[in-house]
RNA sequence: GGCGCAUUCGUCUAGCGGCCUAGGACGCGUCCCUCUCAAGGACGAGAUCACCGGUUCGAAUCCGGUAUGCGCUACCA
């Protein structure tokens, strides 16, 4: 029996939760999902000057929305807690007095100042910036001096000189490194902190995590994370590293292409079934054909084979397609729920509140299957909420038609509305498309004279759907608004 | 500059030596449906599989090099 499958989501809370993070908190939840295993949530504070207030709560808010439960981690706890880095604090000095009693850690006493000219002249000289080593062996006394003189030292690894590190990652296979392309990393920073290489194995290792999966951009410290596993003494896991989602010029996604938090994908009206289905398949694939897929299709089917090794490029066109999917496979009831919060905030603030959970309830279905995100359901529908429509009176003119015949359109239709007997879409149209022939118009414009006068636009739900919906009373009202509009005009 | 990773239609991807004259999806175009817009349906344009060599009877698939892109190169993660 193999060990238990213990993977791990580890955010550092110093910002929104970006795609690129949440893409890789779902791949994790998926493989601990998909193999019975914890999905764990460890909150990465060790960056005390870049710490967001309230950060954790957004990261959390990602994740609950897009429904990936944590097994351990904040606020349901588990055997292997804390879950926040900034409480483990004990921990990672333990680690770090065993490294410098082995002989693998030292302490450093270079001022930030001596390390930037140190790394500047480097570049300058055309060599690789790195520590230049200069604390790795200073004797017993120069510490002491130092320390007298009052200064804070860090904590560097020892990395070796010669040799390679080595390491199988599960996506991209064998990958070498020289030490000698290693520097002194710092372990321990002087305000006690650990920096997130130590606090990271030290926390895997404690927490028994069994695959590290996280963005390709932390493929190049694994070989120090072997080299700290190896000089504890400890199991590393095995690492997995993800493609990174980039934006539409290639570069690492960020807020100048738009949006990048999960939040705000919540709040311009994308659901969160498109959010789960869209970025399962932004570096992961079943096959050739199969695209939508539910939650728990991707957690049966998810693999580590079949994750891609090239970045992806976020395609928010696919995503408002697909949103527009998600949002016709709703049913009516649930679309309403899911419209009502984006209609309460997007709507005139004349319209009374609440909405009429009724008056809702008729008119989404006439928009359910024309929109994409829910926010632009309100002005879809903002028509049918207020009493006076505003649009220009030329607009009720359509191709071919003059105002004097657009008005005598309006003046039969009216009365055809008057002398329905059935309110009802069949009647209607049977009633108002001979019409059209009779005043010598197109049922196009016809119609689209009175979708104007009806809807104050030109673009609409069908006509008589809308009507019905609107009622006699008030679709009288607005063709005889049409009209004085018209003779005034 | 050094190190690492990657490279199939504009984009997401399928492909793991012959099934590929490279498949699907988004987007785009044309048409059908049609009271507008959507939705739906049909069709189409779009990839010399980055390039150059090699291995092989046979390569998008294996190997080497080159180029390009991205990442890392902090007392940030």
């Amino acid at each position: 029996m193999t060990n238990p499958v213990r993977v791990r989501f580890a955010p550092s809370p110093t910002g929104y939760p970006h795609v690129g993070n949440i893409r890789t908190a779902l791949f994790n939840w998926l493989f601990a999902r998909h193999h019975g295993g914890s999905f764990i949530v460890r909150i990465e504070d060790t960056d005390v000057a870049r710490k967001v207030e309230g950060a954790v709560e957004a990261i959390l808010d990602g994740l609950r929305w897009l429904g990936l439960d944590w097994d351990e981690g904040p606020v349901v706890g588990g055997d292997y807690g804390p879950y926040f880095q900034s409480q483990r604090l004990d921990r990672y000095h333990e680690a770090t007095r065993r490294l410098i009693s082995q002989g693998n850690a030292y302490n450093c006493y270079c001022s930030p100042q001596r390390l930037e000219e140190m790394r500047a002249e480097q570049t300058k000289n055309k060599q690789p910036p790195g520590y230049d080593r200069q604390c790795r062996n200073l004797s017993r006394e120069e510490c002491a001096r130092a320390e007298a003189a009052g200064v804070v030292p860090v904590v560097r690894f020892k990395t070796p000189l010669a040799g390679q590190t080595r390491f199988q990652d599960l996506i991209r296979g064998e990958v070498v490194f020289e030490n000698s392309t290693i520097d002194d990393f710092v372990l321990l920073k002087s305000d006690g902190y650990p920096t997130y290489h130590l606090a990271n194995i030290v926390d895997d290792h404690f927490m028994e995590i069994s695959h590290v999966m996280r963005a390709e951009e932390w493929l190049s410290s694994t070989p120090r994370h072997v080299l700290l596993y190896q000089a504890m003494g400890f199991d590393p896991p095995q690492f997995a590293h993800l493609p990174m989602i980039l934006g539409p010029d290639r570069s690492k996604l960020s807020k100048r292409h738009g949006a990048v938090s999960i939040i705000e994908y919540r709040e311009q009206g994308y659901l969160p079934e498109t959010m789960f289905n869209f970025l399962s398949l932004l570096g992961w694939s079943l096959d050739d054909k199969t695209e939508i897929m539910s939650r728990s299709e991707v957690v049966r089917d998810f693999s580590l084979e079949r994750i891609s090794r090239t970045a992806a490029i976020f395609n928010k066109d696919k995503l408002d397609w697909m949103n527009g999917l998600y949002i016709r496979k709703l049913s009516p009831e649930e679309f309403v729920q899911r419209a009502l919060p984006f209609l309460d905030k997007g709507l005139s603030p004349e319209v009374k509140r609440p909405l009429s959970l009724d008056y809702v309830r008729q008119i989404m279905p006439l928009v359910q299957e024309r929109a994409k995100i829910l926010t632009e359901l309100a002005d879809l529908t903002g028509f049918l909420f207020v009493d006076q429509l505003d649009y220009k009176p030329d607009l009720l003119v359509g191709k071919g038609m003059t105002p004097e015949s657009t008005i005598k359109a309006l003046e039969a239709g009216r009365a055809k509305l008057q002398e329905s007997a059935v309110f009802e879409i069949e009647a209607l149209e049977m009633a108002f498309r001979p019409l059209a022939d009779a005043l010598g118009l197109k049922t196009g414009q016809f119609f689209g004279t009175l979708r104007v006068a009806i809807t104050g636009r030109t673009v609409s739900p069908p006509l008589f759907q809308t009507m019905v919906v609107l009622g006699r009373e008030r679709c009288q009202q607005r063709i005889e608004a049409a009209l004085v509009r018209l003779r005034a005009a």
